[in-house]
DNA sequence: ATTTTTTGTTGTATTATTACAAAATTTTGG
DNA sequence: CCAAAATTTTGTAATAATACAACAAAAAAT
């Protein structure tokens, strides 16, 4: 549908589809067989051949015939191959060399100079895992509450935790929330004490094993309060909340890089935030542009760059 | 030359061309004349049409011939029309809402539910857009710097930049430096005034316009402190420090999600700290185990999770 | 054994490029 | 300064490369 003769308009149903390509390309690989299977097994094993070279050497590659290559590129719901190669090529520059380089050697072998090459393959990697955990989950369901709480309280202990607190504290509260964050372990649990039924909590934690956090949300339960986690799933503070926010990461165990995880904090602090301005609506708009005005007065407005450098 | 029959190999050349085809560009539209002018205008005009349009169309657009448009792409250095599109692709992905810009509707108007597309796609393209500025600077010298200072303080005021400068200095922190990190503009003035030479300054602002901490840097100056600063370049404060560590980032105009620029300086922590690890060496190791056993001997041996949950 | 689905073959349509010719531009000799 | 030659730029038409459709054969499912 979203063809060539339609380049003019907006391509935003593309763009969508844009990053899953290759998720998409991964749940076919499990159902198909035969030809097909052949075919995407290839195209999987080099995304960069399969985005540069003619549909006939895709074919030849994978043994398979040209129209099955057509074909496939339609039953992934791109008008035709023209369409599929160019969504490839764009989710190989957007994945960058976390997708080029998914048909190397192990990550670890290579000569340790290119930081940048590795720490952005474990970004890239940390933010994949994340969106596709989150698929299972219901993120509106999760945001309403949050938009709908009379106060919401966020614990986090720990540098990644207590960032991401921090950090989804800041913004809700330009959303107009009443958000507190709290990284002092006495404090988490001191405030979790005097929560009510109206107060929503958010706990995060990497591990599900911070004891302050897990003691807070025990507490914030017993004066029923609504409790999300964000956490890993199966852990004891996994447990315990009324909703998981699952956190799925893979720290790998190069010492020099502890901290993959961070993105996927990040990650979860973004879903969240954006997620509950949208269930909030339109009349967000009028205080974040409140918040922006406040910040452009103080410096001389630079109205394009992000709130709060 | 990076034809399609190279395609198996590693297209790290081409990966360099990437992002700067706009660029490239608008130069040519300075220089040329005629037909070839016309052309890129039309090109530069709407990215999008000539990224999914045949040569015809876009040919037709520009009131030129067909053949004026491969012989843009090739005097652009592409093997013909083909390769310029996928580049064009690409840049396009990565430099997103930002180049697809201006002929295109509001990207806020797309449903509502994609909030973990949007996030995603957007903190990809963040990191991959550092990944591919950072191939220009030289790392190791940066951070060599770094590993051999005596006294390390990180400035950063505001939501990102003072999470990011904290970042740091959690994680320079481990690796034995003495690093210690200001957000307070008054302790950061204050704080310059007592370096030395022996001191090394790293300045984080996603503007390079934050007051205080162009001031900061400017005295450590006077006291003659190497001085590093993570921001945009072209920016006052990139103008004042030694040495530049660009923040690149295009922020899109989506004011429910204001933040891709995290993800860049996130990313800027990354590099910074994994690379100064590397250049301290192996000894490291030692510091960051008994950082770990600090924390394992608290809260009872998850030894996998990453420090600092 | 028949129907349905998947895959391949062949011919055709689309798209891009080459080869050549015509303008347009610049250069050069008077 | 002007025309004629040389050079460059651009366009036309033929050709090559690429992708697709229609049909047929094979495989799988009923």
């Amino acid at each position: 549908m979203t063809g060539p003769g339609e380049a003019t308009e907006n391509s935003s149903a593309s763009y969508d589809r844009r990053v899953d390509i290759v998720g998409r390309l991964q749940t076919r690989l499990q159902l198909g067989k035969g030809a097909e299977k052949r075919l995407v097994e290839s195209i999987l094993g080099d995304l960069n051949f399969a985005t540069y070279a003619p549909i006939a050497d895709i074919a030849a590659r994978a043994q398979v015939s040209e129209p099955t290559v057509t074909r496939l590129a339609r039953a992934l719901g791109f008008s035709g191959t023209r369409e599929m190669k160019f969504h490839l090529a764009q989710s190989l520059a957007i994945g960058g060399a976390y997708l080029r380089g998914s048909n190397q050697k192990n990550i670890d072998d290579r000569p340790l100079d290119d930081v940048i090459t590795k720490v952005s393959e474990g970004a890239h990697a940390a933010l994949e895992l994340m969106s596709v955990a989150l698929s299972e989950i219901d993120l509106p369901t999760i945001t309403q509450d949050i938009a709908k709480a009379n106060q919401v309280v966020v614990y986090g202990t720990g540098g990644g935790s207590s960032m991401a607190a921090v950090e989804l504290q800041n913004r809700l509260f330009r959303l107009g929330l009443q958000a507190t964050a709290y990284s002092d372990p006495q404090l988490q649990r001191m405030s979790a004490s005097v929560l009510d039924a109206k107060a929503l909590v958010i706990a995060f934690s990497i591990s599900g094993h911070a004891r302050s956090v897990i003691d807070a949300v025990s507490i914030a339960k017993q004066y029923n309060a609504r409790t999300i986690t964000v956490t890993s799933p199966g852990s004891p503070l996994a447990n315990i909340g009324d909703t998981l926010f699952p956190l799925t990461f893979k720290e790998d165990n190069n010492l020099y890089k502890p901290t993959a995880s961070r993105y996927a904090l990040l990650a979860a602090v973004d879903f969240l935030a954006m997620g509950t301005a949208m269930s909030i609506g339109p009349k967000v708009l009028e205080r974040l542009r409140r918040v922006r005005q406040s910040l452009a007065s103080q410096d001389i407005g630079y109205p394009e760059l992000p709130l709060g450098d």
